[in-house]
DNA sequence: GTTTCATGTATCGCAATGCAATACGATAAA
DNA sequence: TTTATCGTATTGCATTGCGATACATGAAAC
């Protein structure tokens, strides 16, 4: 139970490194900042690993600590991090410019989100309006089939490859509208392997209209997706499809030729 | 040399922890993708000693792997953890809402700025004319001398607190007109004391110019700031100051109050 | 004010775990 | 084919990380 995933017992694994990566990842959005009996008890690690653990963290400047209560947090290692991300994923440096002339022309909140899995990984994000605080920072993981961009990107691929995650993939309600039924969320794909955009209502957040297309590769697959998300309140389809569908399926096209064979 | 910092034989401290660490540290802005090779020669650390923790690292899902050329890159868990730290800094949670409508009111680039040691880092950045690279993603650190943030934060600080970072604080020339001069450094923050902004020209990037405010605290001190960069082509320092200097130190104003004391 | 609890910090002997040298295997260049 | 380069695998040794335990500090309970 404790150390349940210790795993491998290859010759070529580093636990104590491994233990060190599990309490980063211990903190989260619910949980972003804890004491050493906290870390303990997320982790299922005992007290004295923790300890050493997060003393070799904050040494190495990757946990803060706060210097009265002694709570931890994650430090701004954690955001150079990401800057390095961006400098290896050569899709952001692709895209990025095209999307901020897409979000200034239609003055709504355009994502960029690739596929991580059975989740899709919003990797930059350029809010326009306000909105929930999840919806505008970079990072957020979110269950491929229940997005548009997901969908989006899932509609490139091949038959059997789209039934495997309509059936596998995880799926959870995020609103009590969210899309729990595999047979709806076929059809929705089917649907947009005929249309080449994917649009989708109520999925993570009330009255929000996603709209998304993929960012097809050489080989025809789509591993990423472009992404506008507006308010059911001033926005209704027929409108969506107009003023936004254009000009959001020609920077996804845009993208593509970008992107080496 | 090879392992020089290897530090503290400390009985809390776990090497082969830090050791992973500076694996994920060895990738940077120029480097974003290494051979094990490469990683070897950039840490100092012989080939077994990374054979390993680059193992553990893929297996913990922290590097990615090129199937073909077996090259290693960030993977997504280095976006996830930014996340995470978004979470945790209760300031970003502050001022976004605020940043975006600044950002849409004047639409230029928006970025708030905290300080990290001598250096400022971005947190967040809300670009809205196409720039370089570098200037639209987050976690990007820079020498807070060099900064119109850097610069604003210090302005809030004690005169000794000034003086020892303007003698002490670290330089680097990123444009021919980069301000190297310590003295010169002086008197704009004197002034930065003095106006309450900072406004800098062709420190990072030639003819951007960079006005910031910082963000005071409850203490009268400032650690972050609200930064507004523009082309020197399409602003000079009257009009800068016009239309985007009131705006800015409104919005740094009110994020103010949301600090706890 | 003393007791009690909770939490962070420090110590220490044991052996499990990570170490570095080396050998193997594939792929690419010469 | 040869040679070089790079990723992968193995093994014996002792360094290093382990976890129980004891100490310190501060907050809450009574």
């Amino acid at each position: 139970m404790s150390d349940g995933g210790k795993a491998r017992r290859d010759t070529l694994f580093v636990g104590a490194l491994a233990k060190g990566l599990r309490v980063l990842r211990a903190f989260d959005e619910s949980k972003s900042e804890m004491s050493l009996g906290e870390l303990s008890q997320r982790t299922g690690m005992d007290k004295s690993a923790i300890q050493r653990l997060v003393n070799t963290l904050h040494h190495e400047g990757f946990l803060d600590k706060d210097p009265v209560t002694r709570r931890l947090r994650p430090s701004h290692a954690w955001l150079e991090l990401a800057y390095c991300y961006y400098w290896s994923d050569p899709l952001v440096g692709a895209a990025l410019p095209k999307l901020i002339d897409l979000s200034r022309q239609l003055g709504e909140t355009i994502n960029l989100a690739e596929i991580s899995g059975d989740h899709i990984i919003y990797v930059s994000r350029l809010p326009c309006k306000r909105t929930y605080f999840a919806a505008s920072i970079i990072g957020r993981r979110l269950p491929a089939l229940s997005t548009s961009a997901g969908r989006a990107i899932l509609s490139t691929w091949s038959q059997a490859e789209r039934e495997a995650a309509i059936e596998t993939w995880p799926l959870k309600a995020f609103t009590p509208r969210t899309t729990l039924d595999r047979d709806q969320i076929r059809r929705h794909i089917d649907e947009t392997v005929a249309n080449g955009f994917a649009m989708s209502r109520d999925q993570m957040l009330l009255n929000e209209v996603a709209i998304a297309a993929p960012i097809i590769g050489p080989d025809g697959r789509a591993f990423a997706g472009v992404q506008c998300s507006v308010s059911a309140y001033t926005w209704d389809d027929a409108r969506v499809r107009e003023e936004i569908l254009p000009s959001l399926l020609d920077t996804a096209n845009s993208i593509s030729p970008s992107l080496r064979g």
